[in-house]
DNA sequence: GACGTGACATCCA
DNA sequence: TTGGATGCCACGT
């Protein structure tokens, strides 16, 4: 059965992600071991909106564009979620990303 | 069972 | 440097 692993991987992570906050696909698709695999990170994000408990707007693009925005209901959802946990975004871009950015990798490490 | 698609990332020209 | 093409893995049709 650990045939999706991958997806609830990469819930938990995101689930894990401290509020105010980011994390990049990338970063994840890496804490999972599979480095190429950020494809597979945005789809399992697609599928998450069937979770609820799963804070995809804190996962943004490497370049910390919230290019998932327009997954969203609404495109603004996401930008508001952000500023409203303390991250400025402007034109749908984190501020700070190098500063808010929240890696696995550096986190959950050991 | 096979092809195409997808919220990205990386390499090559 | 910028732009185009490829790779990754799982899901949908």
């Amino acid at each position: 059965m650990n045939k999706t692993n991958f997806f609830d991987l990469v819930y938990q992570v995101v689930r894990l992600i401290p509020k105010g906050r980011v994390s990049t696909y990338g970063a994840i698709a890496n804490y999972l071991g599979s480095k190429g695999s950020a494809r597979m990170v945005g789809w399992a994000m697609n599928a998450a909106h069937q979770h609820k408990n799963i804070p995809a707007h804190r996962v943004v693009n490497r370049l910390g564009l919230l290019t998932g925005k327009s997954h969203f209901a609404d495109k603004d959802q996401m930008q508001r979620l952000l500023e409203k946990e303390g991250v400025r975004v402007i034109k749908d871009q984190v501020q700070d990303f190098d500063i808010l950015f929240w890696d696995p990798n550096q986190n959950l490490l050991l």
